[in-house]
DNA sequence: GGAATTTAGTAAAACGTTTTACTAAATTAG
DNA sequence: CTAATTTAGTAAAACGTTTTACTAAATTCC
């Protein structure tokens, strides 16, 4: 059934040249390398008509470049990585790359073992979003000379390629626009996680409150604890018990997690309280009451990422001095956000 | 710079054995080939030492199999093919399989390009959200004796492995559950495409309508016209003059659209109209209202696609009889679907 | 008109595996 | 004690490219 594709070498004898030719008309060294303009031509035409296209693994082997990009984030079914991974892709395809996807559920035994996967030589390069623990392993890649860039963290102590944004302002800016609008018991729900894209937003978060003289009131939930009933109760223990009037997430799996309790435990509570999230999302949008969020530029993440990739694939063996990003975000402000009792109660 | 990785000749250089004894030990053919205890403990040993791990594109070049598959859907970003590529992700990891993902924007140019690219013997299989005019690529996949299963969709005059729901029923028993609320304006938003999976859902519709003699009120919107000016004008004349009481999208970004139109024409009108849509969606629950939705069994759908992929890899050479599923999706019923209004007038 | 150069290619090695076919030594059978 | 069998491996081909080093013939130079 399977049928054997032709090769270089059928193409070979059926035109009865060697496959060398074959092989420098293919790459457009024809010309170069002084083949005649009829044995370019006989050769394109029969490529054309036999349809044969050239076996990328054996081309790889030779060259040692599988134009295979890995991409890896945390999870490729949250919206905010689907976006990049897209956006990624995009760009990708245009330069000839393709991308492997894979999601390491931000945990290192799942990162450490997707790494060992690919790094069998079989991708040219890394675009990865790191979980907290695998510092060493992004090392080893670096060492061994793989291409890495990472995104939206990075290992405070590795230097690496890297694009994030600022995420010290985007949560101070957030933060400092709830306190305009009069709410005075805001609540920070975030991650338990030493990674520097929540500890800084965590950070921005307290600096303002801070500048505000308002209490910081924190909920730093374990990672494991989402969608479980550990995680339930801290929320709604922080939401009843008190008297917060708004309530900042840090990231948006928190905020769907905590608009179901927010639901459960009383309909009309997502209108009484100021909410800010991280991370847009189209249903932020068009939600009753729409939600006031931390847009990060998707599109211009992707493109940086990229282009560091790129410039690291091109310079190929000598080093190329660190890239290191840092973007802004934009806060997207909508409903959620407006405080509608404190004044009138004044 | 880039330091040149421990080939399997290395190896046997250091341990003064072939490669083929290498080889043999590797692959766990250590015993079979009669090699002795001491041999293949001590290579055993020397490659944990030094880290070794084969060249995947040497074997995959040698066996004819990369250990890699492609998903195509139309947009890796829309919650439902991240879902479902999350699922296949999942399990081709635990098979040794990895996954290339690719967007072909319900695009048949870039689907066959998306083709040309991959079929270069680079990928063992495709699983395939087909676009509406790549029969003939498909054809051409199967008859080379490449692995393909299609999903959501397939083509109705070409035998293929395919996983679907049972759009029709599926799409009946929502139209049903708004006229047993006692809507009876209800209208059908849907792509203006051949594809089966939208017109079995319009089916489902009509026939739901025809036996409760109701008016039949269709939208087909060109799938361009989507986030479009002309897309916004076909749905806000619908909204407005046809005094409709009910919609129902036929998938969820066309949801996602409507409801932008919709919270622009009157932030009222979502409460005071049944809403069923086609695709479930975690933001759908926290919704104000929550929406009704068509839910697909993902998990299922992204097992039975592997499932088939596995049973084809495995068989190799002979043909296996065409396995075609058809799964049952769920209503998930929420705010949306109720009616409010119509039985205290009555 | 011979040397130098250009033209138009080709042969063969290499990339790193897997696998088939072979072999020399040791053991067993009769 | 010889023949047959088993043990413990090895050599070499093959997968399909790219690329380096080569060559024979034609052309140019002076």
């Amino acid at each position: 059934m399977k049928q054997k594709r032709p090769s270089i070498k059928d193409i070979a004898k059926a035109l009865n040249v060697s496959i060398t030719t074959i092989s420098f008309v293919l790459n457009g060294k024809g010309e170069e390398r002084k083949i005649s303009k009829e044995v370019i031509k006989k050769i394109e035409d029969y490529v054309e008509e036999i349809n044969y296209t050239p076996n990328q693994v054996a081309q790889s082997l030779r060259t040692g470049e599988s134009k295979i990009l890995v991409f890896m984030v945390e999870d490729i079914s949250n919206s905010f990585f689907a976006n990049i991974a897209r956006a990624i892709e995009d760009i990708a395809y245009k330069k000839g790359y393709k991308v492997l996807f894979c999601s390491n559920e931000n945990n290192d035994k799942r990162s450490r073992e997707l790494i060992r996967v690919f790094s069998e030589r079989l991708v040219d390069g890394f675009i990865i979003i790191p979980s907290a623990g695998i510092r060493k392993e992004i090392e080893k890649l670096i060492k061994i000379g793989i291409p890495v860039v990472l995104g939206d963290r990075y290992f405070e102590d590795l230097p690496t390629h890297y694009v994030v944004i600022d995420n010290f302002q985007a949560a101070k800016a957030a933060t400092e626009h709830l306190i305009n609008n009069d709410f005075e018991k805001i609540a920070f729900i975030t991650i338990d996680t030493p990674q520097n894209q929540m500890t800084d937003r965590f950070k921005g978060y307290s600096q303002a409150i801070e500048d505000a003289g308002l209490e910081s009131i924190v909920l730093k939930l374990p990672f494991e604890t989402i969608n479980k009933k550990e995680g339930i109760t801290s929320i709604e223990t922080l939401l009843l018990k008190n008297n917060i009037d708004a309530v900042f997430f840090s990231t948006n799996y928190l905020t769907q997690f905590a608009f179901e309790i927010i639901k459960k435990i009383n309909p009309d509570l997502v209108y009484n309280l100021g909410i800010i999230t991280f991370d847009d999302n189209e249903f932020f949008k068009i939600n009753n009451p729409s939600i006031t969020a931390v847009a990060q530029p998707i599109e211009q993440i992707a493109k940086e990422l990229m282009d560091i990739m790129f410039k690291i694939l091109k310079s190929k063996d000598k080093n190329i001095p660190l890239i290191q990003k840092t973007l802004e975000a934009s806060l997207q402000i909508r409903d959620s956000s407006k405080n509608l009792s404190t004044k009138n109660e004044a």
